[in-house]
DNA sequence: CTTATTTCAGGGCCACTGATATTA
DNA sequence: CTAATATCAGTGGCCCTGAAATAA
């Protein structure tokens, strides 16, 4: 097999091969590309999906917190809970013990389609893991959070 | 420890945290932000480094291929080889077999910025990664290249 | 008076689609 | 004539900063 036969393989990157940064920034593009892709019937609550989750688990907390929970700036979510709202998934209503603040919670239909998407998202992760053995799977998640545990 | 000393804890993301997705997102995200603000006197480059990096690996190549290497789109490449090309880290020149394909090569200056780049990458990961065994960055590394074969 | 929450205006960056000119 | 390369115009999306209004 000479080399010439893979004239038309991937070009490598090189030197940054080998760094985690490289190889992380490039698993979740196409990780989250294909993901929306194949759930484009959905409108944008893919892309929201981790948001959605973390509301769904806290029902009824303000948006500063949420903002906070998915590394966002808190004038960064206003329009992304425009959104969503429009989209009849989430619901801002005003606290009662704090009239600065709105507590945030999940429409019917956005439980539903939360639970949804999380199926899903757990055949996506089943089809990006294949030949993977579970306990491959398991270390996966678990070296995953050192980095994000060394990062925050 | 009662709950109650907890309440300024993040919020967590509920189901979506055992979804390689979802960790794979954050962790990029992190990363990528705080590689970007540590480097920012490099200019633009940092961003870039993927890029950067596989052209020194496969100098002269054309703009497709480059492209295709860091999952992109042919046409999304023009303006980012434009402003490398104003940083003065990268320059076009005509093939000589083939007048509509440019070669791109890193300049003088384009080389030691990737350089040192790559230096500061080394140490970023190293950061990243505090607390984990060599063995473990190694089985990190494995297991993100697992991922990117199968979503390729 | 100081601090916290949300919102808004404005800006910059990113990547795509689809069309074009050029050349193979 | 068909296919490939680079480019461009136009679109839409993302997230930020800094300021404003309101309320604690």
């Amino acid at each position: 097999m000479l080399k010439e036969d893979k004239l038309d393989a991937y070009l490598d990157a090189g030197a940054v091969e080998e760094s985690i940064g490289y190889k992380l920034r490039l698993a979740q593009i196409l990780a989250f590309r294909g993901f929306e892709l194949e759930l484009s019937g959905y409108g944008r609550a893919p892309r929201y999906l981790g948001l959605l989750s973390v509301i769904r688990s806290h029902p009824g907390q303000p948006q500063s917190r949420l903002a906070e929970a998915i590394a966002l700036k808190r004038s960064s979510l206003v329009p992304i809970l425009d959104l969503l709202t429009k989209e009849g998934l989430v619901e801002r209503k005003p606290s009662e013990q704090d009239r600065r603040t709105n507590c945030i919670w999940l429409t019917r239909k956005g439980e539903q389609t939360v639970e949804k998407l999380i199926e899903e998202a757990e055949r996506y992760d089943a089809n990006m893991t294949r030949g993977m053995s579970d306990e491959e799977v398991k270390t996966t998640l678990k070296l995953l959070q050192k980095l994000i545990d060394n990062l925050s």
